[in-house]
DNA sequence: AGGTATCGTTAGCACAGCTAACGATCACTC
DNA sequence: GAGTGATCGTTAGCTGTGCTAACGATACCT
């Protein structure tokens, strides 16, 4: 039972973590030229050294993105000498991404030197404080998951049919 | 007194609200479409509603980018009708930027929407997730504001000097 | 073997961010 | 008052990210 309270409360919410994001973003963008890596680049680099080798589509999936974007990314990194392109011997339609050395370099000081500036400003709150801050980036991100999830099921009770909508379905 | 162990929460936690926060704007943007108004463009609506008549560069200032990306915005948001430029008379170097009513209006059906799903999700929530959510968001603009300041005093402790450093002082 | 599906790329669009350079205006000084 | 320098917004031009549409290559399946 949502009562009406709460749901101001829920919208208030949602919205200050949308300009959040945004401005959180912003001043960590600052920070990309010194490692000569963007934020998606730097994603993606992270996605395939974590995640190990694995296929284009898998990176654009796992990215949110679509492929030709990702098309574009891998091209940067692999011009950077971060990541190779290699074929799959079983089925040569895929393109194997997978992480040299130096990207994995790279990564260790491009993603110290990002969050740096964040992580200084974190390690300034007292234990109590962290450990609420850790909690809700906890919730933020279950939030974030049962969004995309949302997204693939239950769609009927969505009551709108934007472009976006369509798109999105005819994509999936 | 920053223990080891401290530390390393507190770099893995700013790595997480990195990471969740590109993940999140990703999810948000999906909806942009539906609204016709991308997220920049939004926010500095958002700005130019709540915030009354501002100059160009209070805007830009506001939104922590240069004034030529705000010109485009502007443009952008003057083109559909949905804010004005009005010369100011005391100092015609300056031009005012003002919400029209239109704007006030798609401002909140678009902020709306955009937010909607990520309303949705939080709805989910119960009321101690909600208030620790609310706590998280909290601390997290804080900091970001810590962060904002810190470019621009102290600078002297921050050992390297690379071309983003650089920049950012020219433009100061 | 032939048709279909899947994968990655290319081409082309829109937008956001930046710097550099410029014209217009203001403010200050001589 | 005239000139000099600062400030404001715009324009021009670059890079990068995101998308769709269309295509070639490969795999799968009947």
């Amino acid at each position: 039972m949502t009562s009406r309270r709460s749901e101001e409360r829920a919208n208030a919410l949602a919205d200050k973590l949308h300009s959040t994001a945004i401005h959180l973003l912003r001043q960590l963008r600052k920070e990309d030229d010194a490692s000569g890596l963007s934020a998606p680049r730097l994603s993606a680099l992270s996605v395939v050294v974590f995640g190990g080798p694995l296929t284009l589509g898998q990176l654009a999936a796992a990215e949110q993105v679509k492929p030709p974007t990702m098309t574009r990314i891998v091209t940067g990194l692999e011009k950077d000498g971060l990541v190779q392109r290699l074929d799959d011997p079983h089925d040569r339609r895929l393109t194997q991404i997978r992480a040299t050395s130096k990207g994995r370099n790279v990564l260790a000081a491009g993603r110290a030197r990002r969050v740096e500036r964040l992580a200084t400003a974190v390690r300034r709150l007292g234990a109590t404080e962290l450990a609420e801050l850790v909690r809700g980036a906890q919730l933020l991100e279950e939030i974030i998951r049962s969004m995309r999830a949302e997204r693939t099921e239950g769609r009927s009770h969505r009551a709108r049919d934007s472009d976006a909508e369509r798109r999105q379905r005819r994509t999936m």
